[in-house]
RNA sequence: GUGGGUGUAGCUCAGUGGUAGAGCCCCGGAUUGUGGCUCCGGUGGUCGUGGGUUCGAUCCCCAUCAUCCACCCCA
């Protein structure tokens, strides 16, 4: 056995060549929050475990084998958390930002769920949420579906995304449906397979979901939830169906969506693609009406999603749409020959920085023939090498050689160089 | 937790029961202060780990670990 000190298994780290990418992902999320006037809410990654278990639902497989938990040194039971609804809803309660108000809010950060790692699916992942409470109508289911959309479509990606779109009704409906469907199960039980029998005491709405042929049929008769829907959750539905139709946003019925954590009713929905292979879900969300008030608030009507962002980075990837322009990288690149060039080059870097804010440059440091110091000016991808040779010290100039365009290099006097380099990069 | 694929240089991968290979990358030189193209040279490996078979194992066998994909479930 290797005593190799790695990673842990699903916990990766971001790499210098990837942190361009996610840093243009995260100026967009942060952009599109900020002009919906969301506000962030940064809670901690651990929390006492019963606010998971009593939030997401103490038969989930989440909670049942999927939750980093541990002992802290007093003895409470702690949790990594697995997703971020619960210690928003836990945080917003004790500071008191449900009292009386709406609040609309917004995270990101990374979220641990202790399963086998895949394609777009990892031990640590992270999510950016949100969470509107407060507000009962479906005005504010709509908003968030629209504010996604926008996401998509501010990162070119609205023709590769679907939503997917069904009401679970109120949790009395929805009880009333799951002991239909129990019974209607139940009466074909010799057509359940094994994984079916099991889910009939644990999750019967998921049997639904079956991609077994041979229950085809079977499934297909199955009592519709949608049918079961109680007045208000029906009326709720149709008005968000409609506000969608109106803001010309498309979308796919699935009557068999069903969402994993207990805590949601009436509006469910994901964004999915086809493009990553199993792990089509790049966004889920829906109302929670009855999750504060389990949580020992006062009643409160919540609504949000939450983004996967490996699996959003993994789409921008896989369609080419990172631009490049996002992609990082010096404008220029200071390099020196000559008795205490070294130092030079420092000095002239630090006055460059200072009159050119904006300019990206690096300087060359660790010595090395003039030849090796030019190559590794092309290959830190600036655009252009400022060189800083004993004839430019001696002579307070600079020579500016663009290495992408094949224009002629030029020495300058120092302060028309700076003239240069401002107009570049200003 | 279950099933399948893969572990050889920093990266991508060949390869054979008999002393370990290519391409890319990196470094140096051809070119005293000029990169990319070309040519020459060089650094770099306990062949994932442990055990077994064998005169001899990177190769065959067993175990184990890691990783990827899928099931389950979810973002």
């Amino acid at each position: 056995m290797s005593t190799k000190l790695q990673a842990i298994r699903g916990m990766n780290d971001l790499l210098p060549d990837q942190s361009p990418a996610w840093q243009y992902l995260e100026r967009q999320l942060r952009s599109l929050m900020d002009r919906y006037d969301y506000r962030e809410i940064r809670t901690p990654i651990v929390e006492q475990t019963a606010l998971f278990a009593r939030s997401i639902g103490e038969a989930t497989d989440v909670v049942e084998k999927e939750m980093y938990t541990f002992d802290d040194r007093n003895g409470e039971s702690l949790t990594l958390r697995p997703e971020n609804t619960a210690a928003v809803v836990r945080a917003a309660m004790e500071h008191g930002l449900l009292h009386n108000q709406t609040q609309r809010l917004w995270y990101m950060g990374p979220m641990f769920r202790y399963e086998r790692p895949q394609k777009g699916r990892y031990r640590q992942f992270h999510q950016i949420g949100i969470e509107a409470y407060g507000m009962t109508g479906p005005d504010i289911d709509a908003e968030i579906i629209l504010l996604s959309a926008r996401l998509w479509r501010q990162l070119g990606m609205a023709e590769h995304v679907t939503l997917e779109l069904n009401s679970l009704g109120s949790p009395e409906a929805r009880a009333a449906y799951r002991e239909s469907l129990v019974a209607y199960f139940e009466s074909h039980h010799e057509l359940l397979d094994e994984d079916s029998r099991r889910r009939l005491t644990t999750n019967p709405l998921r049997i639904l979901d079956s991609k077994n042929p041979a229950m085809a049929e079977m499934l297909a008769d199955a009592p519709q939830l949608l049918e079961h829907l109680d007045e208000e959750s029906r009326t709720h539905f149709e008005q968000l169906k409609s506000t969608l139709d109106a803001a010309g946003i498309g979308y796919r019925i699935n009557p068999r969506l069903v969402r994993g954590l207990d805590y949601y009713s009436r509006t469910v929905f994901e964004w999915t693609t086809t493009a990553l292979g199993s792990q089509g879900t790049v966004c889920g969300g829906g109302r929670y009406d009855g999750l504060v008030e389990q949580l020992g608030g006062k009643p409160t009507p919540g609504v949000g999603f939450a983004i996967g962002l490996e699996r959003l980075m993994l789409l921008l990837d896989t369609l080419d749409l990172v631009p490049e322009e996002a992609k990082g990288g010096a404008d220029a690149y200071l390099l020196a020959m000559g008795d205490s060039a070294e130092r030079e080059a420092l000095l002239l870097g630090e006055r460059l920085r200072d009159v050119l804010p904006t300019l990206r440059l690096q300087v060359h440091c660790g010595g090395g023939s003039f030849k090796s110091q030019i190559r590794r000016a092309d290959r830190s991808g600036a655009t252009v090498a400022l060189i800083l040779g004993e004839d430019e010290i001696a002579n307070g100039r600079l020579t500016l050689k663009p290495l992408r365009d094949g224009s002629e290099q030029r020495t300058l006097e120092l302060d028309d160089a700076i003239t240069w380099l401002d107009q570049q990069f200003a």
